[in-house]
DNA sequence: AATACTATTGATAATCATTATCATCATGAC
DNA sequence: GTCATGATGATAATGATTATCAATAGTATT
């Protein structure tokens, strides 16, 4: 996995640093969270005491941009990133409007909507949908 | 419709000022764009020259906070406000990556899917679907 | 190996949308 | 009118992200 992130950043003449390894360390190790990065930054840390902040937003909008990563915003007024899933499209998110908590969800009746939009004349590169819910959890304890 | 609006407020124990007044007549007078802040202050400020900023900040997400107005990003780090629909649901929106402009969409395929959600206890409250793709206007220019 | 070139980094300053603060004003209840 | 409370505008503060810049590291060229 490391190996095939090296060369998509080679492709675009962007080096493997000790940086770059560490913080994608830090999102391969946390696979399924959704980390902002401040997060990245603390845990990035562990493993590179001098990393600054500006290296770990530098490093995830690169990774970000060569789809490594999927950057989005549940509506907190910062960005959080996670591992892109590995085939075309990215899961839909569920979000508690109680706790806060994120729950994935895969699916795909979405193809039918793109298609009705690209037989407008668009053409469809990525979608972002995103529910808010109460939780069962949230919703067991009241 | 500003008389309907007039009465949500008060149930709130809010009042409708005149700076609530302008501000309202401006998302009315532009129902279907999707406004920043800035862009609804100045408008405003047609109306009522001293208006402040913070007024309006104010006043939108109060508006919001009644379902008044909808609230949404668009990927540039600032909110944008709309007059919400009249049935339940929002509108999607279709994202143009080249010149910005946002198309509507409506729809209600999102349905079946909100169902299979509260078959597993969640109870979903709203949603956003925000496609992102190239406008037939901008692949034509190409 | 020395040089040249370019990418990368960390510290720090700058930006910019949004929020908080606070003194003042307006309104409605009594 | 008095009182309580909501509303406003100016301004400061916040906080995430970006820009700047001097220093460093890696790669290609000679
Ligand atoms: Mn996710
Ligand atoms: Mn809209
Ligand atoms: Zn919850
Ligand atoms: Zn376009």
């Amino acid at each position: 996995m490391k190996q095939k992130i090296k060369e998509k950043l080679e492709d675009s003449n962007y080096r493997m640093t000790g940086q770059r390894a560490a913080i994608l360390e830090v999102m391969i190790d946390n696979q399924g969270e959704h980390l902002s990065a401040e997060e990245v930054l603390y845990k990035a840390r562990e493993k590179m005491p001098n990393i600054g902040i500006a290296t770990v937003y530098r490093t995830l909008d690169k990774l970000a941009s060569i789809e490594v990563l999927y950057k989005s915003m549940f509506d907190e007024g910062r960005y959080r990133y996670e591992l892109c899933d590995e085939g075309t499209h990215q899961h839909h998110h569920i979000i508690c409007l109680d706790c806060g908590n994120i729950t994935e969800m895969e699916d795909d009746l979405l193809n039918n909507l793109e298609q009705r939009i690209e037989s407008k004349g668009f053409k469809v590169i990525d979608h972002d949908l995103k529910f808010y819910a109460y939780c069962p959890a949230c919703r067991n304890r009241k």
